[in-house]
This record gives C-alpha cells, structure tokens and sequence, in this order.
RNA sequence: GCCGACGUGGCGGAACUGGCAUACGCGCUCGACUCAAAAUCGAGUGACCGUAAGGUCAUGCGGGUUCAACUCCCGCCGUCGGCACCA
C-alpha cells in the first residue's frame, strides 16, 4: 500500500484479527447448535472426521474450510446448522507408532489429537465442539459392541473361517504391512503366508439389492456407478455337475491329502457353478475351480497331487488383483478327475485356475472357451476343446464347427444356439430360459442372482480398536457379553514385546474370564473389530454424545437425521459410503433409527496431493502444514487459496505460489472498504470515471454488476462451485478498485455494493468481513450488542458510539441479500456474428430484438458483407438470440 | 487387470444445457510512484504470419456427427482415485 494510506488507516493484519474473533464467535455461541430448535429449517452438515495422524495438514484444510463455508452460507438463509466434529481415533498408525517409540497407543492418539484440536481453531471454522466424539473412548467404543451385539441377535453377524495375511513372527497382516512382489513382512522380512482363522462377519449381502437403489438420494452419478458395481449384482443360474466316476480317479482309501479320510466316494459328487451364461452350457469344455475349492484336495489324483499342491500354495501368494488381471498369462493345473455336464453327460476335464476366486460365485466355473475371453486364453494354452454353441447370422450352418480365432462374446437378437442338442437352432435370447427351465425340471440347476459384493469381515487380530464383545465357554460355546456388562474395555497396560502380535492375545487379566451364562471359566474374543465400524455410524453419536440408553436418542435422531449434506475425499467412494448405508439399514431394522438412508446429498472433493504430485505421507516427507502458510497470510486467505485453486472435487499438487493474488485481493476489499475515496498515486487515471461515463451511469453499472455478482455467488455457495464463486467476487472488486476515489465512491451504489461485498465473502473470508462488517457498523453509528465494541484497544476509535444507535450484530447472524432484478437487469446484448462457424464480427443490440431485423442488421455490416465474399447465405441460425451464424457455400 | 474420474496458455484453472475458447488468479514484460528497493497501482501477455488492418492455427492423439464440438459418439495414449486388514 502506498504510504500516505498508510499513515492514515490501519493496515490489513490478518493475525492480528483472526484470533480475536474466533473468540467473540465461541463466546456468541456461533457454532454451538440447538438441536431441540425446530423454529427454523434443520440443516445437517457433515465432513469426513479426521484421522489423529500427528498433525494437521493442508489438506484437512481443504476438506474442513469449504465446509464451514457451506455451514456459514446456510446459516444466512436462516437454517438451524449443526456442524459436528470428532476423531476417528481406532486404527493401525497408531499401533505402528507404539511397536516403533515404545508409546502407549492412546498416549500417541490422545496428544496428537489435542494438537490437531488447537490446529483446527485457527480455521475459524464454525464446528460444535459441545457435541465431539473421540471413538477410542470407552464411551463411544461401548456402543459399538451394542450395536454389534444388536447384529448378532438379529443373525446379521456370523462366525467363519477366513485366510489371512500371516507372518510367523508378527501374527496378522495388513495389506499395507505385506510388502513387495515376494510378499514378506514388513517388520520381519518373512515370507507371508496364508492362514484361515475364524472370524466374524457381518452380513452386508443381505442388503446387496437394497444398497443397489439410490433413489431418494442425489449423490453424484460416478459414485452410483462405482457403488453399483462393486456391488456387482449378476443374474444367472447355479447349475449342477456332478464327478464322473472312472478307474483313474483316486478312491476313498487314497485321499492325495489324507486330511479328510471321510470315505466320500468322489465320483457322484456335486459340483455347482454359478454362470451368467447358461445359454452356453453345451459349449463347456472344462471345469475351473478356485485353488482355495474345499473339493480340491478330494478330486486331485495323486499322480498329480505334487503338482496340485504346489499350485495351490502358490496363489495363496497373489493378490486378487494379479489374479484377476486378464492381461498375464493364464496358469493353471489339471486335477486329473473329470466331470459329467448335466444337459449333455459329456465328461470333461476339472482344473484349477487362480483366475478363479474363491470368494465369488461358488468358487468353481463351468469353462465355455467359445464364449468367454479368459477361458478362451486357458483352452489355448493347455490345449483344451473350443466349442462354438452361439452364432451370429453371418456364420452358416455348415461353419459353424470352424475353429474360433477369439471367443465370440456377443449376445445378439439374430443369435442363435447351436452344437446345443436339442436347443440348435434357438433364437440365443431364448437360450437362457429354456436351458434353466431344463436344468430345474431335472434337478440340476436353478436360476439364481449372484453378488460381488461380499458379507464384511469384521475381525482383526489387533489390539487398538473395540473388542467382540463376546467369550468363549467349554460349555455352552459362543456366548455374548450381556448388554449391561458393556463396555468390554481395552486393557490400558499393554506390552508390545517389540513383536507386531496383538497383545490382547498374551494377556492373562483380559483373556480368561467367566462365562456369563454358566458362570463357569472362558475365554475372551481378542479381536478388536475393523475401524470402519466406528465411522459406519458416528453421525448418529454426534447428536446425543452423552446419551447412555443407546447409541443415539431416536427423537433427535427422527428431527436431524438424514444427514443434509456429507463432504469428504472420494477415496471413499466405495467402502466408507457403502458401510455407511448398509450400517443405516441394518440399524433402522434392529429399531435403532428411522432411516434407511445416511446421507442425502454427498460431495467428494478432491485429494491436495504433495509439491511432489503424490500423496502427502510422513515417509515421503512431502505433507504440508498449513501452520506457516496461514500465519504469514492468515485463515481466511488460507481458506479463499484452497477455495480458488480449482473445482472443489479435483483437488492437485499443492503449491502455495499464487496466494499473493488471494492476499492481495483481501488488502484492496480492505482499503476499499475503510478508505473509499483513496486514489492510487501510481495511477494517473485513479480519481477519475471512465470518460464515456457520469456518475449516474457509474453507479447503475456497479450496481448492475453487484446483483449480478450476487446472483452468480448465490448459485456457486449452493452448488459447491467455490472456485468461481472467489472469481466473480475479485471481478465485483477489480470493480470497486476502479471507482475508487471518484465521485461514485462512498455513494448510496458504492455502500450497496459494498455491503453485499462484504456479506458474500462472509461464509469463504469470516474474519475480514466481520472486521469490516464491524468497523463500517461503527461508521453508521451503531453500536456493539452488549455495549462492547468487538475489537481490540488496538484501533483508536472515535469516542462513543451515538446512543440509540442500532445496535450491532455479527455479519454471520445476517440473511443472505436478495437480488434485485431490476438492478442486475440487461437491457442490450452484444451478439457475436459468424460466417461458417468462424466469428467475424460482433453487435450490440436491445434485448428481444426481432431475429429478422438481427438477421438485417447483421447482413449489412461492412466486415460480414466481406466475409461472404458477395456469395448468397444458404442459412442464418439465431441461437436464441445469443449468436448469429451465416452458412454460405 | 477391473471400476470411476481427469487431460484447455509458461502455471492453477473458466466456458454450468452443443453457440464468442482461454473468465479469474499466478508468473512474466513494460510503465507510474520512490533517491533507491520492496510494496502498491496501471498497461500488455495462447502460438505463428503481418508495420498495421487483418489472417491462419490451437482444448492429450486419430477419426466421426453437426450450421456450430473443450462439450456428443468411436478408437487410442497418459495421469489420478478405489479394488474389501491404511483411513
């Protein structure tokens, strides 16, 4: 700023502002919700709760300040807004931290949440922390275990065995914790290998077809299509093969295995598959079956079984995903048993594939290489029959036997079935139904529906997070922990032995109680449950966090529930939000809630990714703190850079460069505001009007541009289009800059505009505008409510504010201005005019001009009767009046 | 690999429903102010040709639909998110 300003107002200290009235906030009440209000409008908003990682980051920011401003906007129209915050404070990072520093995990968790609390008040960001939940306190993690126990009742949790990631020193695995193509462990560096425990389930399929329907909720289309495939619903049959008895196949006294010395004969033995295709069923050639199959080790022939067995150990080494990937190499092993096909009785061979997944379908495929890609790679490679049973109407009869150069996947209406029995020559559409109607008259099959998506295993052999309320008992087996017993709490001294195991397993005090049904001794469930439960129902808490009957007070929950609005990272898309949904059912069906939805609108930003372009990491040293950045610039430039840098559901690389031009827009709002009628003393112009202007045509056209700005902001905060909405305000301010110390500033139009200036930067920039809010509130004479003014001693003020005075309120407690249409009102057009699509010219006509007389008007320009080069226009288009387009040939 | 998104000046991005491509900001250049510098203010700024008027080209690549395509369709390439024990 030049220097005579300098001397003559106050400079724009952000610091200096900011903590003052984060104060004068909490002491109004400003954040702090009413939730028995219901004179007004409720208006639930909810943002993802962070994770006690350490410290807060730039990219909490950007997550949690376009929220408040979302919260700050609403609550000027008038709503009742309740803005909740917690910690999801259950999880790995901080096992890891304890394993590592010898720190207590909840010592780690509990200081960084303290910092990351004091971090988050220099948003000024307008959260209820009357109502915080933190859920490794015993007080939220209790009611897990209701819930839990709530499931288990209703038969939506169940008890089996699963493979898990394990090494022999550190015990279970997580994913991030298996490292490298050889999959060792992370802390010990040996071979990862998988062993199948018991653990609990919750039963999400049954609400597969439930989660699939999202109307009633306007979530973003790309996150349905993400949900709805995960999910994955397929229609089919299941149908029956059954082994074939022959000499070659191992008898009941030479189990290859020899685990299961059970005496089954293997031949007769069922066989299902599930298919999407039963329309091809004469065309299998060969059956798949996972390596992980329960038959498998009956129907290896022990010829073969060396060669099974090191297959079997094998893919228990891949991931899914490189198992799933149609693009490597199919491998595979022949059992050296044999199947019968029902419809045909053919015997085909069964392999096994790690293409097939255990976890979906039955685990075993009827393989029809003609028509499906991957069991057509397979046939090629092993040599494997490839029987065509679909046709296309360009392949005669007499061709259909000619071998396939690549499966024929098609499924058109001029298909039909052939090499099909009795079916050659069906139209294909008919195939499906006529072969399930055979296979259910016979026994063999049944049309059937099949899902993705999976039951949710829940359990985890780690000791930070809630125990499974329930024990085991020699007599009377699984019994739950009765409800008035809860919370079953983590032990506080632990001992991680420098070992990753859970310590929950080694200790005696937690381990060994008494069984609540005979009272006779038991054993404790040492698995804690998967972190996703806490923030599968944390909404709900947030409403009643004392409340000691349930998780929540089902009357407030019927007021405020569902949620209006959630924001959080579209890392989320699938597991979060789907858990999240089928958490609401289930509850609403144990007769916890109301609703069956969560979340009613949802909006997925963006990731702020490191200078680097990756994602912020401690290990890759590239996280952000945002406490620098914000006390050289301030919160609320802080908030309008992150709001500014791009759409809000993009996110990028953060580079703090352009915050210069976010700080230097707030100064000129600044002088603006409490020094109209300065003038720029670099700038010969500064002082004077525009020369094609008076003062009445200046204030109409900032007026005009004003209601229009507003207009434009208004849509932009409702819609979460925060970027462009900081545009249109620094256009409305490039506007004020240039009436600066002319005759217009300090008018009736300059306060107007102004005003509402201030009032739409309010919810993005709260600090600034309430200063200024405040400082002009002065100007006009009003006085602070309670007799106070609302600033520090720091600013000398002009004595005491006249009495009877207005008196002055928060620009956050103000309604949001309305639009006059008059004001923002056009009255003339200008009309780009083109020949052929390329623009020549431009016009400037009234509003509701005649196409005719447009289409004249243009046609005589002297710059349009040169481009059409004396040529007669074939056509004029008129866009509705936004453009003229002259088509010559 | 599968599912989803994205790709526009030197950079972040705008163009919302097919209708003026590059709003707004950063950076850069020049100028004003200053003894000077910083800060501030003003002007300019997609590329190429041209003194200019003006013209041609340009929204990842290749095709298509249309009077008109950043936008719709088909096929590629690249980047990011998720893939069930990171949260």
């Amino acid at each position: 700023m030049s220097e005579p300003e300098h001397s003559r107002i106050d400079r724009y200290e952000p610091t200096a502002i900011e903590p003052r009235w984060q104060q004068r906030w909490a002491e109004l009440g400003l954040h702090d919700t009413d939730l028995t209000d219901d004179d007004r409008p409720k208006f639930y908003l909810l943002t993802m709760y962070p994770y006690p990682s350490g410290s807060l980051h730039i990219g909490h920011w950007y997550i949690m300040t376009p929220t408040d401003a979302l919260a700050r906007f609403h609550r000027m129209h008038g709503e009742n807004v309740f803005l909740p915050i917690g910690f999801d404070s259950f999880g790995l990072p901080a096992e890891n931290a304890a394993i590592k520093n010898k720190i207590h995990p909840r010592a780690w968790t509990s200081a960084n949440i303290d910092k990351m609390r004091r971090q988050v008040r220099t948003m000024g960001a307008t959260f209820d922390w009357q109502s915080e939940i933190v859920t490794c306190d015993p007080d939220y993690y209790r009611w897990n275990q209701w819930i839990f126990l709530k499931f288990l009742a209703a038969g939506l949790a169940y008890r089996a065995k699963s493979p898990v990631d394990w090494c022999p020193n550190d015990g279970t695995l997580a994913r991030e914790q298996v490292e490298g193509t050889d999959r060792h462990c992370w802390r010990c560096g040996a071979r990862v290998e998988k062993r199948d425990l018991d653990q609990w389930y919750l039963r999400t399929t049954k609400y597969a077809d439930e989660l699939l329907d999202f109307s009633g909720i306007e979530w973003p289309e790309p996150i349905r299509i993400m949900q709805t495939n995960w999910i994955g619903r397929s229609e089919g049959a299941e149908v029956v093969f059954t082994t074939a008895a022959d000499e070659a196949q191992p008898g009941a006294d030479e189990e290859p295995s020899g685990r299961e010395p059970d005496g089954d004969v293997p031949a007769g033995r069922e066989l299902r598959v599930f298919t999407t295709r039963p329309d091809t069923l004469y065309g299998a050639t060969f059956m798949v079956l996972s390596p992980e199959h329960a038959l498998v080790p009956k129907l290896t022939h022990p010829d073969r079984a060396a060669e099974v067995g090191a297959y079997v150990t094998e893919a228990g080494r891949q991931t899914e995903i490189e198992r799933m990937s149609t693009e490597r190499e199919k491998t595979g092993v022949f059992t050296g048993s044999y199947a019968v096909n029902p419809v045909n009785g053919e015997r085909i061979p069964i392999w096994i594939a790690d293409y097939v997944l255990a976890g979906y379908g039955t685990g075993a495929i009827m393989a029809v290489p003609a028509h499906d890609e991957r069991d057509f790679d397979f046939a090629r490679k092993f040599g494997l029959p490839i029987r065509r049973v679909i046709a296309g109407p360009e392949v005669s009869d007499a061709e259909v036997s000619v071998p396939l150069e690549e499966a024929y996947i098609a499924h058109g209406t001029t298909d039909r079935m052939v090499n099909s029995g009795t079916h050659t020559g069906l139209p294909a559409k008919e195939g499906f139904a006529s072969i399930v109607a055979m296979l259910e008259s016979q026994g063999k099959g049944a049309a059937s529906v099949n899902f993705r998506l999976r039951d949710w295993l829940i359990s985890r052999q780690r000791y930070w997070g809630t125990p499974i309320p329930v024990v085991y008992c020699e007599m009377d087996g699984i019994v739950p922990v009765p409800e008035d017993q809860l919370p079953v709490r983590l032990p506080e001294t632990v001992d991680y032995e420098g070992r990753g195991e859970n310590p929950l397993k080694s200790d005696a005090a937690f381990v060994n109680t008494t069984c609540p049904k005979c009272g006779g001794p038991a054993r404790r469930e040492t698995d804690t449950m998967d972190t996703f439960i806490d923030s599968s129902w944390y909404w709900y808490r947030y409403l009643s966090p004392s409340y000691s009957s349930a998780p929540v007070d089902r009357s407030i929950e019927a007021r405020w529930c569902p949620v209006d609005q959630y924001t959080g990272g579209a890392e989320h898309a699938v597991m979060h939000l789907l858990y999240a949904r089928f958490f609401t059912k289930a509850l609403a069906d144990v007769g916890l809630v109301h609703e069956r939805e969560p979340f009613k609108r949802l909006f997925n930003q963006g990731q702020i990714l490191g200078a680097d372009g990756e994602r912020m990491s401690k290990s890759r040293g590239n996280v952000q703190d945002p406490d620098e950045i914000v006390s050289r610039y301030g919160a609320d430039a802080v908030r309008l850079f992150l709001m500014f840098m791009g759409p809000w559901d993009q996110g990028g690389p953060w580079s703090p460069t352009g915050i210069g031009g976010i700080s230097r827009f707030l100064n000129r709002v600044w002088y603006a505001a409490l020094d109209p009628h300065g003038v720029e003393a670099g700038d010969p112009e500064s002082g004077a009007l525009p020369a094609n202007q008076d003062v009445a045509a200046a204030e109409k056209a900032l007026r005009k541009a004003a209601h229009k700005t507003l207009r434009a902001v208004s849509v932009e905060y409702a819609e979460l289009r925060f970027n462009t909405m900081v545009a249109h305000l620094m256009e409305l301010s490039n506007l004020l800059q240039r009436y600066r110390g002319t005759a217009v500033a300090g008018g009736a139009a300059w306060n107007e505009a102004m005003r509402l200036m201030l009032l739409m930067l309010a919810p993005a920039a709260p600090h600034i505008a309430e200063e200024l809010w405040s400082r002009l509130a002065e100007a006009r004479g009003e006085v602070p409510r309670g007799g106070e003014a609302p600033r520090g001693g720091d600013v000398p003020r002009g004595g005491e504010a006249p009495r009877g005075g207005e008196a002055w309120s928060s620009i956050h407690t103000q309604a949001w201005p309305a639009v006059d249409e008059a004001a923002a009102a056009e009255n003339e057009r200008e009309v780009p005019v083109q020949v052929n699509g390329k623009l020549r010219d431009r016009v400037t006509v009234p509003i509701g001009l005649p196409e005719a007389e447009l289409e004249r008007l243009v046609l005589a320009r002297p710059k349009i009767v040169a481009a059409l080069e004396s040529k007669t226009p074939l056509k004029v288009i008129h866009a509705g009046g936004k453009l003229v387009n002259i088509v010559v040939r």
